[in-house]
DNA sequence: GAACGCCGTGTTTTT
DNA sequence: CACGGCGTTC
């Protein structure tokens, strides 16, 4: 390449970014804390580094490691990165940590004892191998729910807490259980030859602390590092960094304190805030215009995420001009809450010319979609859900990857059950029994016993022709993927094996929907065979084990997108509906009895932020929640908002009296300590805050009277009225329905 | 050995 | 409400 050249593709790689961010990208190797306010061009930034690394600073592409939070961001990291660059951008890592982790312990697996085809265990498996656990220790699951005893092993790994460690500082007796069944946990595991997604990340951190000379050599391979979304990593990750950077110290992280939400999975926002501690000679550079959303949306956010105490100071602005009011709607229940925003949907289309692709609905809880996808199918409104129940985690999908995983890593006892008898052939409790008898005495795994059925003494004759015709099978399928793409390995397994034949033989709609599910299987795999021509079952399993829906959402067209406001993460549209904005679902009655409420709003701040023209909030008066009606408050959050910034569209009908159905917009909430099961009059301002809720001046509204401006407080609990009627009236604050419009 | 149905229970977010 | 676990029945 002419030097002529090459300049010229730098001054490319610099032109239209801003002072900070061209700044951010220049920056001499060393450490680097990009603190990156939402919409801010992180993304840019970053990639805009990578190639500036490589196209001035003569770093092999090879030498980077770029972590994204999800697979689907680490793809178009890859691609933005490819535009800049060219085709070399293909040998860079740039991949989740625990994608990251999984590629370098298949090289280094026997370094710690492991077989280098060890499987990845996905939630639900890892949630078996506890009950596993707990059975064989004769532990009641009723007193030790497994899904508790997960949790807590899994922030132990999180925290780099091993087994032995764990049980040194137990100190009651739940953790005491705990301690017994991390301990049988890991060791089920190795025995699979099977790490959890926490294994992952917990043994590359031991491999480097054990063995100082593979840490030489990864360290040396990877002499810059780039993490995003930093404010998300946990103790593990933060150490992995350390490990692998502290040396030469080419290290750039980007993130942004305000938008970490993962706290309840071991993520640390200390971490972001702790970087300059660890690297005190480090640039740090904010980001703070934003390119994506309205004046008015930004406003709004940051208002509210300002209620947050020690946050790093950030003020972000844009000079996108001030947009649209955001819509604030509130509603009857999750019905009326449906056909609000599909009203809103179509009414854009036809006037705004808005695509359905541009719309995004975002909830708290993956239950909430439920209701707006009936409705959209009646309104034929074309939707798609990200999350949920997931295409990976569904049975028919997880039975076909099982048998591809036994096929792989015959140690694999969770896979081999599962697969076992299904579809039916006659392998029940009694024979798998004595199976395991037989493998654990001979110290075999449960394929290879299988193999040796005809060695079972106490395996009834039905029994052990059933195993030997299994193990026959899984033989047969071996030799087809030694010598076989992927693709056609699992067309073999779905018709040797009689699994496509039992769905056909339901005729059931569920059943076919099963069969498309698993011909989408078969796609994704004949995919990957193009993709990846010489690609191995092996890492066919293991892009797919670290594979999440929301890697899968590419531009469809014409589809609304529905997803948790987790998932909205690092995404934006155009109009972004947040419903169920109300105490209780959101803030989440969980996160308010834990006390967790600047996670809820740092929450809300990230789902606000994706919205770049319009936001609409809907809060209901009454919604089904887990088969019961409640009542909630409009949720804390929107009375946070600026009034000046709301188009308030108050219930259709007329106002009525009572509890939530004012017809004014919420007003800052008062209570301290109320969950989601107080009666909602414990929620309204008391006797003693009246004095200090209203002052004289204040625009109130009354379900009753209608608008007004408060006149006087009194003591009691009283403020004088006059409305906008004429009438002045005093009324008890603890009683009358009356709401704070504005100071 | 499999299928059905009852009951009790636990409900956030996910790499 | 929805699922898993468990007992009953064929």
């Amino acid at each position: 390449m002419s030097s002529a050249a090459k300049k010229a593709s730098v001054d490319d790689l610099l032109a239209g970014l801003n002072e900070p961010q061209s700044q951010a990208v220049q920056t001499p190797s060393g450490p680097l804390l990009v603190l990156a306010g939402a919409g801010s061009g992180k993304t840019r930034v970053l990639t805009h580094r990578v190639a500036f690394l490589i196209a001035a600073q003569g770093v092999r592409p090879q030498e980077i490691l770029a972590i994204t939070f999800t697979n689907k961001a680490a793809d178009e990291m890859k691609e933005r990165i490819e535009t800049l660059v060219g085709p070399v951008a293909r040998t860079m890592w740039i991949s989740t940590f625990h994608s990251a982790c999984a590629r370098i312990l298949r090289k280094e697996a026997q370094q710690l004892g492991y077989r280098r085809n060890f499987t990845i265990y996905d939630a639900p498996d890892q949630l078996r191998v506890v009950k596993r656990c707990l059975k064989d220790l004769g532990i009641d699951d009723k007193r030790f729910p497994p899904k508790g005893i997960h949790a807590v092993i899994s922030s132990a790994k999180n925290r780099l807490v091993d087994a032995e460690a764990f049980a040194g500082m137990v100190d009651d007796f739940f953790d005491d259980t705990v301690a017994r069944v991390y301990s049988l946990y890991q060791e089920k595991l190795f025995a699979n030859n099977a790490m959890d997604f926490d294994d992952l990340l917990m043994r590359a951190v031991s491999l480097f602390q054990l063995l100082p000379e593979r840490l030489d050599y990864w360290r040396s391979a990877f002499r810059h590092i780039l993490v995003d979304e930093y404010q998300d990593t946990n103790h593990a990750q933060c150490v992995l960094v350390n490990l692998l950077g502290k040396e030469h110290r080419n290290v750039c992280v980007v993130g942004d304190d305000d938008q970490s939400i993962y706290s309840w999975r071991g993520a640390e926002v200390r971490n972001i805030l702790d970087f300059r501690s660890d690297y005190p000679e480090a640039t740090i550079i904010k980001l703070e215009q934003n390119y994506r959303s309205t004046q008015t949306i930004l406003t709004a956010a940051n208002h509210v995420v300002s209620n947050n105490p020690g946050r790093m100071q950030k003020n972000l602005w844009t000079d996108l001009g001030q947009g649209e009011k955001i819509v604030m709607a509130e509603v009857d229940d999750e019905h009326a809450e449906a056909r609000f925003v599909a009203g809103e949907v179509a009414r854009l289309q036809q006037e705004d010319g808005c695509k359905p692709r541009d719309m995004a609905v975002f909830y708290r809880v993956n239950a909430q979609s439920r209701v707006l996808e009936d409705l959209f199918v009646r309104y034929g409104i074309s939707y798609r859900v990200v999350g949920g129940t997931k295409f990976y985690e569904r049975a028919e999908i997880k039975d076909a990857l099982a048998y591809l995983l036994v096929i792989d890593n015959p140690s694999d006892s969770i896979s081999f059950n599962r697969v076992v008898n299904v579809p039916k052939r006659g392998i029940g409790a009694a024979s798998l029994a004595s199976l395991t008898r037989f493998a654990d005495a001979e110290g075999l795994s449960l394929t290879e016993a299988a193999a040796r059925a005809g060695e079972i003494s106490d395996l009834r004759p039905a029994g052990e022709k059933a195993l030997a015709g299994f193990s026959g099978l899984i033989e047969e399928l071996a030799a087809t993927a030694a010598s076989s793409p992927v693709a056609e390995t699992l067309d073999q397994v779905l018709n040797s094996s009689g699994y496509i034949a039992s769905l056909q033989a339901e005729r059931t709609i569920e059943a076919e929907g099963r069969i498309e599910n698993l011909m989408e299987l078969v796609g994704v795999a004949e995919e990957y065979g193009r993709r990846q021509p010489d690609g191995s079952l092996r890492e066919f399993l293991q892009e797919i084990s670290l594979y999440t829906d929301v890697d899968k959402l590419t531009e469809q067209s014409e589809t609304v997108t529905l997803m948790t406001l987790h998932n909205a993460k690092g995404l934006e549209f155009p109009v972004v509906f947040i419903i169920g904005a109300e105490e209780g679902v959101f803030p989440h009655s969980r996160a308010i009895e834990e006390q967790n409420l600047e996670e809820e709003r740092r929450l809300c701040y990230v789902g606000m932020t994706r919205a770049r023209q319009r936001l609409y909030f809907t809060y209901t008066t009454s919604r089904n929640l887990y088969g019961a009606r409640s009542y909630n408050l409009a949720s804390r959050f929107l009375a946070e908002i600026p009034d000046d910034l709301i188009d308030f569209r108050p219930m259709a009908g007329p106002a009525r009296a009572g509890y939530g159905k004012t017809g004014a917009r919420p007003s800052p909430y008062l209570g301290k300590d109320i969950s989601g099961d107080v009666p909602p009059d414990l929620a309204r301002p008391g006797r003693d805050e009246a004095a200090a809720f209203f002052h004289p001046g204040d625009r109130v509204a009354h379900a009753v009277f209608g608008g007004g401006v408060v006149t006087a407080v009194e003591r009691g609990g009283t403020v004088a009225v006059r409305f906008e009627d004429g009438s002045e009236r005093k009324l008890m604050v603890e009683y009358a329905p009356l709401r704070k419009v504005s100071a």
